[in-house]
DNA sequence: GTCTATAGTCGGATAGAC
DNA sequence: GTCTATCCGACTATAGAC
């Protein structure tokens, strides 16, 4: 079997590790341990402990973005690029569908927990994520809110509002552990992803809706 | 002035750091020294480390849970507890509000953090925590939706609309850093809460409408 | 590039003075 | 109850063999 580089096992054990615990309670042999390298080899890749946790923040943005704009991508080919309200619509429910799917993904965990860290306690490289992958969302995001409301609504709504659209898919990540006790469910499979596509696109649909007549009214 | 007992300031030090970086990234002397107290004081009063985190768990749930019957208390009230679509939609606005309203509080931020970071990685903290409060709220949340969608709901859907709904309040905590990236706000204050709440309000409105009118289609 | 050896610091737990 | 002193293990970083 082809092994990936040194570097790379070093980067996903140490995503995992990191986003679990929190840098500075994972020790470099531990990290090391689990790539199956030497504790010295962080050093001389990245310079050092610091110097790995960037390149996870960097590492973590190339596989996100890539699903980010796939997802984006599909939402306006389905919801066409012109300014129209019903394209729109079609285009924030794709993204919110594409997203509720993705959050239920057992294997972006890690991804989820390094993030969620940062969030909570950003460092510098909060910066590389926000501006590797989420201000491309909210970006989307807002300006498809904007063509579905036709145009009336300010700036900081238009953020808001995107927010708290898509806290509806994230709450299936950094939630799990509440959703897992209040259904009762096992694991993730096929039906509950689906069961969790299906909440999530029917309450965006009524929030959509509600923004369009509210523009009519 | 009155210095509050050694224990409380411990566990309140505790809950700060715990929450920041993680049970095995802080070090007792470094509460310790927060707290002004020595470091065998944690030995003497909680019996090491793990018995601090866990007194820590049953703190917030002493603290949340208050705030959390507070709001259910003036939703049911506002909505009177029949069995009537109109009390019950008027009851989940109430606690929508109230949630999105406390979530932007500063003042709640490390117990925050700390319930995420056991959202993220459970331990036996967890089961504290849910059955604490988190299981009063999503019981309550389910069963007033069951109500305004006029009893049709299956138990799963209940659940997962209840974790989605309540999402775009809890989005606004834990996502803290790109909100404030993305608003460009430099801080919350009276403006950026009635803002958010404003927005939550209004989402929540859309998906309770469209809940009632499925019942009749 | 990959390994071993080591220096220097800091971790939690505990015993015992007061 | 609160403090000091101490043990032992784990940590990061680094120097240097190969």
């Amino acid at each position: 079997m082809l092994e990936r580089p040194a570097e790379l096992r070093l980067i996903e054990a140490a995503i995992d590790q990191f986003g679990r615990n929190g840098i500075s309670a994972v020790g470099t042999r531990a990290i090391a341990d689990a790539a199956g390298v030497q504790m010295s080899a962080i050093t001389y890749h990245f310079g050092g402990k610091d110097g790995l946790y960037l390149a996870c923040a960097r590492h973590i943005v190339e596989q996100i973005s890539g699903r980010v704009e796939r997802i984006l991508a599909f939402a306006t080919s389905h919801g066409t690029d012109s300014g129209d309200k019903a394209g729109a619509h079609a285009a924030v429910l794709a993204i919110m569908g594409g997203l509720a799917t993705v959050m239920m993904r057992d294997e972006i965990a890690p991804l989820a927990r390094f993030v969620l860290r940062e969030q909570m306690n950003p460092s510098p490289a909060f910066e590389i994520i926000y501006e590797g992958y989420m201000r491309r969302i909210l970006d989307q995001m807002g300006m498809l809110l904007q063509r579905v409301a036709g145009g009336t609504l300010k700036t900081e709504e238009l953020r808001v509002r995107s927010i708290a659209l898509l806290g509806q898919a994230f709450v299936f990540r950094f939630g799990r552990a509440a959703l897992m006790r209040a259904t009762q469910w096992q694991s993730i499979g096929e039906p509950e992803a689906m069961a969790v596509r299906a909440a999530v696109l029917a309450h965006s649909e009524a929030i959509l809706n509600a923004l369009e007549s509210g523009t009519s009214a």
